[in-house]
DNA sequence: TACTCTCATATACTTTGGGGTAGGTTTGCC
DNA sequence: GGCAAACCTACCCCAAAGTATATGAGAGTA
């Protein structure tokens, strides 16, 4: 009887995920509401078999806290379940280690499947889930920034003016509209507030 | 054996809640992925005792969702559950005659005292949901947007101009500009890109 | 050396954003 | 009925954002 441990910080989201697994498919089910808590019960309960880390979670800051718990439990199977993240996430996630991604648009059934899955040793990962936003390029879309459009890019995601950003970066203010305008056009997007979404959204800031 | 309809646009979790509604004790759930389709079932169904509506929701738009409901079906009992709204979201719910209030946070087990309660005529409002995230104190910067503004603020989260934004909601551009400028001044914000980022911040699309 | 890339600056231009004022409708409430 | 609030439109104004093009310094490289 494999052991799961969800880590989530919606009790009762995570609390009817775990009865639901407990019931239909008789896994013995461990909860944690953030990640510190989940660190230290694996600490306790030697072999839990697979972690579900929510994405959106005290202590998770972004991909930090997959990597934290693979770190410290190399053997244990790690899955992160979002909300909210798109497949850049989901492909960062499974690029960092993780054995599997679990949008929460995931029927329930599915779950049980993807589990299941998982626990064989495979890597689960659905390229199909909905709600997906339509620049789906790659992070690369960010690694052909050069360092001054990268700290361009930083202060738009304040969401402040070409001029603060000048003062901010002790440059011209035609030189800052130079590298917005650059950054935007790799980016693929319109205007500095699409721009600031898209780096939020990826997290990058 | 009341009826039950569950509208949440995570299929992950409305159906967990569902199967643990239905196995724990006994109430017959149906399920929809948005308000719309929610509204559709219930015109298909006669008797649902209770509608559970997801806060953050395709067709919702705030507080909309619960006044299209309830005025829709007097006799049905309304009650929103959310993942990030606070209290004062809940007030404001409770005024528009919201029979009850579910923050995710809520423990599976207290979800089924909640709905009996609620059931029995009662009204459900927890006041002690603070605790979890730090960053909750006033979301009643957000309430005291207009429809329209939130319907204006919506678009802004997507980056696009106001032009584009007078099509999607069929007004002229100008009374974009109006709602953008009202709803900065409402939310302490100096242009777009800081009001997107907030709204996004407190995921409220 | 010549070539390329990044960064910076500049001028000139068009479009968009944001603020002000004013007047119009509908809705609901007292 | 009067009143207020939300909503919509219109006009003008100026600032900010964004486009296009050109120039030049410095670093790195073939």
């Amino acid at each position: 009887m494999p052991n799961i441990l969800i880590a989530d910080d919606h009790d009762l989201v995570r609390d009817t995920i775990a009865a639901y697994l407990e019931t239909v498919d008789g896994f013995r089910v461990f909860a944690a509401p953030n990640l510190e808590v989940a660190l230290e019960k694996m600490s306790g309960l030697d072999s839990i078999d697979l972690l579900i880390l929510d994405y959106n979670m005290p202590g998770m800051h972004g991909l930090d806290g997959l990597v934290r718990a693979k770190d410290a439990y190399p053997a244990t199977k790690v899955v992160l379940m979002s909300g909210v993240a798109n497949k850049d996430v989901a492909n960062a996630a499974m690029s960092r280690g993780a054995n599997g991604f679990i949008p929460k648009s995931l029927a329930a059934a599915s779950l049980v499947n993807a589990i299941k899955f998982v626990l064989s040793g495979e890597r689960y990962f659905p390229f199909d889930f909905a709600g997906s936003s339509p620049s789906q390029s790659k992070d690369s879309t960010f690694a052909s920034l050069s360092t001054r459009e990268m700290e361009t890019l930083e202060q738009l995601c304040i969401g402040i003016s070409n001029k603060e950003i000048a003062r901010n970066l002790n440059i011209q203010e035609v030189t800052v509209k130079l590298h917005v305008k650059n950054l935007m056009a790799k980016l693929g997007v319109a205007n500095r507030t699409q721009a600031a979404l898209l780096a939020k959204e990826r997290h990058l800031f």
